[in-house]
RNA sequence: GGUCUGGUAGUUCAGUUGGUUAGAAUACCUGCCUGUCACGCAGGGGGUCGCGGGUUCGAGUCCCGUCCAGACCGCCA
């Protein structure tokens, strides 16, 4: 037996029990006449006591050679300490040991096994087995776990079943790159691994399923963020016989839940936006509520003076930033360079700064008198003390910088508390999105998509207007769910391939398995899919979703731990048939 | 594909205008220490300044190229 109990457990309840302890040396702190050893597990730090007098003297001298690192087994007694330590649960006792075992020797590791490391990202990922024994790391994993367990259980309370669907299916123009798998049975053909279980789902439901749901992983070859994976998890979920309205409630009731199980925080019901609302407002799909800072449209009060660069503006719009009319000129000029980086990309920035006083001090006095300002203030909601900066030009473009801008202010304005948590669904999304560089629409979701009945006379007429009965669950600025109604017959579902630009033969070719499968009764059916790691991220109060995923990629999508991707021998490519063309 | 930032001791970093033997903290090693818990004290070892080329009497420092890492834009139905 190697353990009695964990290095988490005893208590002064535990003093004088026989107690058998294994776990790694955190540190050593030898003091001649006596050495504490603190010893950890995954449960907790226990001092252990070596000491001349009263351990037996081989036992002593063996324990002097103990390293960082050191898996050892001991056995002792429990006694209460001389001098306790209020900070730890077990600091009021300690382990009198009569027996050591070094079951193990370490290296020294490359980085200290602290919560505070003095390690580097870089040099934990390649050791990240001794990374995870950091309660940093360790606790993000169990933090998942414990969502995970929570999704499953609530899902399955709801009556839904999870079905693992394939790895190993077949790759799809539309969407995301496709990872491929050569086939070796099948010469010259690939696998695609799953951007998402979309069209499975949909066939379970067709197989009478019901209610679906998989915490499954995804697999999209692009390039990564630090909020980005090459292999990503999903909470993905269906139902048959449901509208948008119940697919709202019952995934809302499940958020909902897992906000108060897991931060004990109440919410009352979501509120919605509409996709335009949410562009008009933020001027991003999925706004970051917690704060106020919303856009005021400045058509209609600064297109009619003499300011050429506003009057030939699509969009002129602004914001208020709280507090902002003491700053500082050259703080208004550092921010006026980080709209012009090219990242964001503005031209220029006007700004008017609401004194105190009720007057107003802007960059263009020149063009606009006071009453046109206090125009702007009204629209924007500027108050006195505020300062408010104005961009124009392309209406799209506008309010993505202006978006960029909203949410730099508010992280340096400390509005985006971690500990808040503000969700709410953004509805109607427009089925289809223009791409420029192919010249032709494609699907803002995907191919499966419902158009509203209502907007279906759009399709050929304005096929950018025609919305979706699509829908993304939105918290804290980041878009953690997505979904929508789909397509669940043949015709409606030619008519999507057709607008999308594919010949009948195309769509039978990619997608025929779905088409035909629609003939056999395909009831009504939507559903959503969730990314975990980044819900569990944002659940725990933390920007990046590395540490909470075990064995993450790094930026160029490499795990620096085993060294891969890597070349693989002729020998398999020649079983494969392939040839590399470097 | 693009923009930016970085690469110096095991690790995290400093290194001025180009100028002597490249520093600090921490980790590591040795010794001391009768209650430590970020233990303390004394001493010690440890460097291909990412790599290649160039400028120069002289390069960690300047220039060019390249590799790696990170953040962002494009991309991510």
């Amino acid at each position: 037996m190697y353990r009695s109990h964990s290095s988490g457990e005893l208590r002064t309840s535990d003093i004088n029990k026989e107690v058998t302890l294994s776990g790694w040396v955190q540190k050593a702190r030898d003091k001649g006449f006596m050495i504490w050893v603190d010893l950890r597990d995954r449960y907790g730090i226990t001092q252990l006591i070596f000491d001349e007098e009263r351990t037996p003297a081989d036992v002593v001298e063996r324990a002097k050679t103990l390293g960082r690192e050191f898996v050892i087994q001991i056995k002792g007694t429990v006694i209460e300490r001389e001098s306790k330590n209020p900070n730890m649960p077990t600091g009021d006792i300690e382990v009198l040991v009569s027996e050591l075992q070094i079951l193990n020797e370490s290296l020294v590791p490359p980085f200290t096994i602290e919560d505070e490391t003095d390690g580097g990202e870089d040099i934990r990922m390649k050791y990240r087995y001794l990374d995870i024994r950091r309660n940093p790391v360790k606790n993000s994993l169990m933090f998942r776990h414990q969502v995970a367990m929570k999704v499953r259980n609530y899902l399955s309370e709801e009556g839904f079943i999870e079905v693992e669907t394939p790895y190993l299916i077949k790759s799809t123009p539309e969407g995301a790159r496709d990872f491929v798998v050569p086939s070796r049975m099948n010469e010259g053909q690939f696998y695609a691994l799953p951007q998402s279980p979309q069209t499975f789902k949909q066939l379970l439901m067709v197989g009478g399923m019901d209610k679906y749901f998989q915490i499954v992983k995804c697999f999209r070859d692009e390039d990564l963020r630090a909020d980005r994976q090459p292999e990503f998890t999903q909470i993905d979920c269906e139902m048959a016989f449901v509208e948008q309205e119940d697919i709202l409630t019952i995934f809302e009731g499940l958020t909902r839940h897992l906000i108060k199980e897991i931060k004990g925080q109440e919410i009352n019901d979501f509120p919605r936006m509409t996709y335009e609302e949410a562009m008009r407002t933020y001027g991003n799909d999925k706004p970051d509520i917690r704060f106020g800072m919303k856009f005021g449209e400045l058509n209609d009060v600064a297109q009619h003076k003499g300011f050429k660069v506003f009057n030939d503006a699509e969009l002129v719009v602004a914001i208020a930033v709280p507090g902002g009319a003491s700053y500082t000129r050259k703080e208004i000029d550092k921010l006026i360079d980080w709209v012009k980086r090219p990242q964001v990309g503005a031209l220029g920035m006007v700004y008017v700064k609401c004194n105190e006083d009720g007057s107003y001090k802007s960059s263009v006095d020149k063009f606009y008198d006071q009453e046109d300002l206090a125009k702007w203030a009204a629209s924007t909601g500027a108050k006195a003390g505020d300062l408010i900066f104005v961009l124009s030009g392309q209406a799209n473009k506008v309010r993505g910088q202006l978006s960029a801008l909203r949410m730099e202010l508010a992280e340096r304005l400390g509005l985006r508390n971690p500990e808040e948590f503000a969700p709410l669904w953004v509805v109607d999304f427009p089925l289809l999105e223009w791409d420029e560089e192919t010249e032709r629409y494609h699907a803002m979701h995907h191919p499966f998509t419902s158009p509203k009945p209502e907007d279906i006379p759009l399709l050929d007429s304005k096929p950018g207007e025609v919305r979706a009965n699509a829908y993304d669950l939105v918290l804290n600025g980041n878009e953690i769910g997505g979904g929508s109604i789909r397509i669940h017959d043949k015709e409606t579902q030619a008519l999507m391939f057709d607008h999308l630009g594919f010949t009948p033969e195309e769509a039978k070719a990619q997608f025929g398995f779905l088409l035909d499968a629609f003939q056999y009764g395909a009831p009504p059916h939507g559903g959503i899919a969730f990314g975990f790691d980044r819900l569990v991220a944002i659940l725990g109060g933390q920007e990046t979703i590395r540490d909470f995923i075990a064995f993450p990629k790094n930026n160029s999508g490499r795990d620096v731990m085993i060294d891969a991707p890597a070349n693989i021998d002729r020998e398999q490519l020649k079983e494969l048939h392939i040839q590399l063309d470097l």
